[in-house]
This record gives C-alpha cells, structure tokens and sequence, in this order.
RNA sequence: GACCCCUUCGUCUAGUGGCCUAGGACUCCAGGUUUUCAUCCUGGCAACACGGGUUCGAGUCCCGUAGGGGUCGCCA
C-alpha cells in the first residue's frame, strides 16, 4: 500500500516550528517511501480561522518547499460527513447522547470507549499502551451540534487515505481515544508515529511569550528556507552518521522513523545561524544576488545593479544571515557613511594620523591606474617609506572610506569604492575629525 | 493527584552487550594564517541522572528512585 502522510493544521495565526518540523518529518517520510503527503485545514474553529491564517500557512510550507500531492482538505467542508457518521456510532449504540454533567446545555454525543485496553506500535516509541480503566468516553459532538476534532480528525484521516500518522508527543493520550473511533467505524487503524516536542532556550515547552517561535519570525530574522528546513530535519532526527548539512536529496534517502529521538529537543540558535551560513556560502551568485538586491531595496537603498554586484561579491562570505547583507554592504552606498564611535577613538583619533590621510589621498590621486593591484603596491610602499606599521596606514583609510574597522579586504574595497568616492570619503573624514 | 512519555558533553547527536580510556557538530577557549574582522587550519574544555540487579563484560538489558514533560475541555 502506498504511503499516504499529512500535515494537519488548524489555521489559528502563525504556524510554530514545532509544528512545522511535524510537517517536514511528514514529508519526508512520505518521500523517502515514494508516496504521497497531504495538506488538510482544520479550519472548524471559525473563530479563530482566517483566511490570512491559511495564507500564512501556504507560504511558510511554500517556503520550506513542502509540496503537496492533492488540493488541500478543508475541514469545515465536512461537517455533513461528520455528523452522519455520529448518527451511525448512535445507531449502533456505539455512542450515546447525555446532557453531560447536566449542565443544562442540552445533549451532546459521546462515544463510548469499548472496556478494553489499548495498545499500539509507535513508530518512534514502540509499544505505547493504555488500562481500560484509565480511559474515559469523551464528547464526540457538541451540544450545538458540530463535531468534535476527534470525530473530525479520524474521520478525514480516513477519508484522505492517511497510512501513517506522524504528530507531536502530545497527542499520545488522543492516539489511545482514536484507535478506538477507527475501530468503532469499521475502518483500518493507520500507523502511528509521536515526535518529542521542541522546546526553548530555557528547555520549557514553548509558550505565547516566546515569539520567536513561529515560522514567519525565522525568515524574518534572515535564514534561508532551505536552511531552516536542514536544521528542523535534524532535530530529533539523524541519518546515523555524522553528516549535518545535507541536500533535500540525502535527508529523503536517509530518513526513517526509526532513527528519530524519543526525548525533546532544544532550539539552538546560534546552530542555526552556523547553518545557515553554510547555506548562504553555497547559494549560486544569482540567488544570492536577488536576495540582496531585495535587502537593498527593503532598507531603501537604491543601487546601481554592476556596481552592487561587485559589492556583493565582496561581502557575500561574510553574510551569516539574509539580514546581515545591509549592515554589511551599507557604506558602499553612501558617501555620508556613519562613523563606529570605538574605531573613532581607537584608530582614527590619533597623533599622525591626519597626516597619514593626506599623504594616502595624495598617492591615490596621482596613481595612473585605481584598481586593487595599484592601491596594494602603492600603500605597501608608503609603509615601507614612511616606517609607519601596516595597522598605522590600513586601519584610518579603512575608516575614512567605510567608518568601521573590520570588513574585506582594503584594497578589493577601494577598488571597488574607486578613486572618485575614495577621495571624497577621505575629505570628508578630514574635515569631520581633523578640521 | 491519576495516567502516559522522556533522561549521553551547555546544546543537537553517534552509540542497538565487548570496536567506548564514549565519537561528531554548534558554542566557548588557546595557538597559527591575516592590515582588521570573518573565513580557514591545529589543539583544548566538556557527558553516559542516581541506585540496585542480570552478565565473564552494561552507555547499551531489567527493576527502582529522582528530575523533566504531556494528558486529564462540549480547544485543536
């Protein structure tokens, strides 16, 4: 039988990681097994349930690049379907209607759970079972008379085929009530697989407060899609050997439930931001460039497209995060560039060091060529002349053309700069600090 | 409280009875390379929750204890 997962959200505002990487481990069970995964809404909470949620949600999978082998289920399509099926479970005396703890709400079905104990295989836990004297019948069915996400959950599940049902650990006390529903419905019992939860920082589950849990704020913070996906994947996962950054390709190959953890895990940030890095070395120069041009233009900057590039070439490997572009790229972009106060003092502030920069912008006035090549020799020279160390030369040009004191290499920097902004900036610094 | 689940470096993990004086990765620290920072290279710190068994031999199997988490809704 072909493999049928699904991912089943209930479009209640932002998707949590969480869930998300439930998502993943679905889909790439699915993969790896050839079959196929599935979207369902679980959109019967009409209140909380709005169509910008389910946008949200489209776009963090389309993000992830977790594509979907049929139209979406939306649940609240298939009230009908539900309540019908209750009627059955009533008429067969499978379930029962009792105005529950009489609280004058008027009846509501309740399905009786069979006596029995309840076991199961898990696929990541192994064998999960229950006393029969530790399970309650629960409401199937409001008083109002919509169903109730058991009814609803089991009944889709069946309807879309689900073989393998692969959920938070939270679900476990469910899975027990479930199995029994599919029982009672004459239908076959899926497989069943519990992921440990993911928690925070602190190593507690994560809570409202925590907002840096949901999906959109990780793209927001400048990780790639794909990264963040490599990362997710192997939380609570590993392929057995001591590979980490992996294509969709090996992670699909390589995925089995058997090899998923049974503990949580914690979110590590500062792993993700190494990983992402790695992402962001290997994007092709295209992408890398699209993404910052988009930077650019989100901060404001308008950037004339040969010379940015040649910025971006610079600067790309030293991009941790999508975020790091601007900050990074900034100067290059303005004459009025802002001065780091620490490298001010430190470097700039100091016995000589006007001089230093009149004597630098007089041999970049007259070298016959600006370039890379022209700069390095006639800097080196002027420190070998002038019996001023490297640092003395390099950190104020540095500062008086970029006002910070790390970054690439100088003189791809001045090249790139070249000698017009070069002059202009070294002026300025001048006058700013020296007149 | 009842029931259920979980427990290897700070974190993510490898480990399926001998290959473990417990391996890798991130972080951190030291050194090297470098005009600076980042990268890169080398090295280092750091863990089997605890107590009993079983066994010639236990991180690996069993029991218990402790700690953490989940569930106990006419939410999903």
């Amino acid at each position: 039988m072909k493999v049928r997962t699904r991912f089943a959200p209930s479009p209640t505002g932002h998707v949590h990681i969480g869930n998300m990487r439930a998502a993943i481990y679905n889909w790439l069970f699915a993969r790896h097994h050839g079959g196929e995964f599935l979207l369902r809404v679980e959109d019967t909470d009409r209140e909380r349930s709005t169509t910008e949620a389910i946008q949200t949600l489209l776009e963090a999978m389309a993000w992830l690049k977790l594509d979907v082998d049929e139209e979406p289920l939306y649940q609240s399509t298939r009230m009908e379907v539900h309540l019908e099926a209750a009627e059955q479970l009533l008429a067969k005396g499978l379930a029962y209607k009792e105005d529950k703890g009489g609280t004058g709400q008027g009846e509501c079905v309740i399905f009786r759970m069979p006596g029995t104990d309840v076991s199961f295989e898990d696929g990541i836990k192994g064998t999960l079972s229950k006393a029969a004297d530790n399970m309650q019948d629960f409401v199937i069915v409001r008083s109002n008379g919509t169903p109730v996400f058991h009814l609803a959950n089991v009944l889709d599940d069946i309807e879309q085929g689900v073989t393998h049902v692969i959920r938070g650990d939270d679900h476990i006390e469910n899975t027990y009530r479930h199995i029994a529903l599919y029982r009672a419905l004459g239908a076959d019992v899926p497989n069943f697989a519990h992921l440990p939860m993911l928690v925070n920082a602190q190593g507690k589950p994560y809570s409202k407060r925590d907002g840096d849990a949901f999906v959109g704020d990780f793209r927001e913070k400048g990780f790639l899609g794909d990264a963040l996906f490599n990362y997710l994947a192997l939380l609570g996962w590993s392929p057995g050997d001591d590979r980490e950054v992996m294509t969709r390709e090996e992670m699909v190959e390589a995925f089995t439930l058997e090899r998923c953890q049974s503990s949580a895990a914690q979110v590590d940030l500062k792993k993700l931001t190494w990983m992402n890095g790695e992402y962001m070395l290997k994007l092709p120069d295209e992408e890398f460039e699209a993404i910052a041009f988009g930077e650019l233009d989100r901060a404001g900057i308008d950037a004339e497209p040969e010379y940015a590039e040649k910025v971006f070439t610079l600067i790309r490997e030293r991009a941790k995060t999508v975020t790091d572009i601007v900050p990074l790229a900034g100067y290059f972009f303005t004459d009025e560039i802002v001065y780091d106060e620490k490298a001010v003092k430190k470097k700039l502030k100091k016995d000589g060091v006007a001089d230093t920069l009149h004597k630098a912008k007089a041999i970049f006035e007259t070298l016959e060529v600006f370039n890379e090549a022209s700069t390095d020799e006639a800097l080196h020279d002027f420190v070998e002349t002038s019996g001023l160390g490297f640092g003395a030369v390099m950190a104020p040009v540095r500062i008086a053309v970029s006002g910070v004191q790390s970054g690439p290499d100088l003189f791809p920097v001045l090249a790139v700069l070249g000698r017009e902004r070069v002059l202009k900036r070294i002026d300025r610094t001048l006058e700013l600090f020296f007149a």
